[in-house]
DNA sequence: GTCCCTATACTCGGATAGCAAGTGTCCGAGTATAGGCGG
DNA sequence: CCGCCTATACTCGGACACTTGCTATCCGAGTATAGGGAC
């Protein structure tokens, strides 16, 4: 059971476009490159965000991604499931209607009780996401990241945000 | 974010081992008999269940498996991490030290907000599942399965318990 | 008749192929801008 | 000098190889039993 990496580099992306305001955007080449990840594959998973309407994609020079709403009302969960998809981890697949001991389908009407239990647990897990936000995420960073990385930080975006605005300032 | 089906194979497996009593065993060619699943594979997964201390096997013609404790203090998260693995399933690549406003390392003290939260709901799981032992399933069954198919199934265990008994049964 | 020995058959255990999904990458379609041209 | 047009460069979006891990399988090591032989 192993989740995709790309879920990791998903939430820290929509924590750093939550700091845009406006209707400012960042490109995929520049959220790479604050990450430190491979441009193309984050792209990808970028334009799972999209899809999730949790991320707006703007096309053209001065393109690129923002939130398609406020950073508190995206969850953990929401961009999890955007990543890996909404099935759920454990899937049943009824092999207590095989075997021996098996009995016509329509005996069965409630779920098997391990698939039952296993879901109970993935529900709890998916509560647990829902409940934090990439707002929740972002008020916390001044408390536990280094303040000198908030100001590094804050830097790159502010000069990465004049240079693309610069090559548009003249409008 | 899949989860392995061989989970789903071995709580069923010790379930139906938990109805054994003394020191009767079930070989891996019968538990897989039983659930209709290639017995190649279910006896892999059974090896990891004697690796995590699940289970027991017995060498030789009368041989098999058998849980090496009650099945009340058997836990579903034991045996989901007996197959899976107990690594977590989100792994924090440390992505915030990366990139243009990295720091040094040492200054990063707790870990990153965003894999706290993702840890703080595998952790919700993983106590849901801990809730839950082999017993509590095997206790339910009578209550949300066809009474057929625990009858077929108690006496398909009959049968077999015998039947492996008979060719020992003469010491 | 009883005991011992050997051959047998059945079990687990680890090592070996096949396949799907995640990982990483690339190129094409579309758009706002920058510069040049005409009025 | 102002407005329009075209070429450009940059963006997203989907299609294409590669690697890792799950899926499925097989064969060898070990052991309790069954039968035969010796005493």
């Amino acid at each position: 059971m192993k989740m995709s990496n790309g879920v990791e580099w998903a939430i820290h992306s929509c924590t750093l476009l939550s700091y845009l305001v406006d209707g400012e955007t960042l490109p995929a080449a520049k959220l790479a490159e604050f990450h430190g990840v491979p441009a193309p594959y984050l792209a990808k998973h970028m334009q799972a965000l999209v899809r999730a309407e949790i991320c707006e994609s703007v096309p053209g020079p001065t393109g690129g991604f923002r939130l398609s709403r406020p950073a508190n009302e995206v969850t953990l969960l929401d961009v999890t499931l955007a990543i890996e998809g909404d099935e759920p981890a454990f899937r049943c697949s009824e092999i207590r209607q095989r075997g021996p001991a098996a009995q016509p389908a329509h005996c069965y009407t409630g779920p098997c009780g391990i698939a039952a239990a296993m879901w109970r647990a993935e529900e709890a897990w998916r509560r647990e996401l829902a409940a934090v936000t990439v707002g929740d995420i972002a008020s916390a960073i001044p408390g536990i990241a280094p303040p000198a990385q908030v100001e590094a930080g804050a830097a790159w975006l502010a000069d990465t945000l004049a240079t693309r605005g610069r090559s548009s300032g003249t409008l």
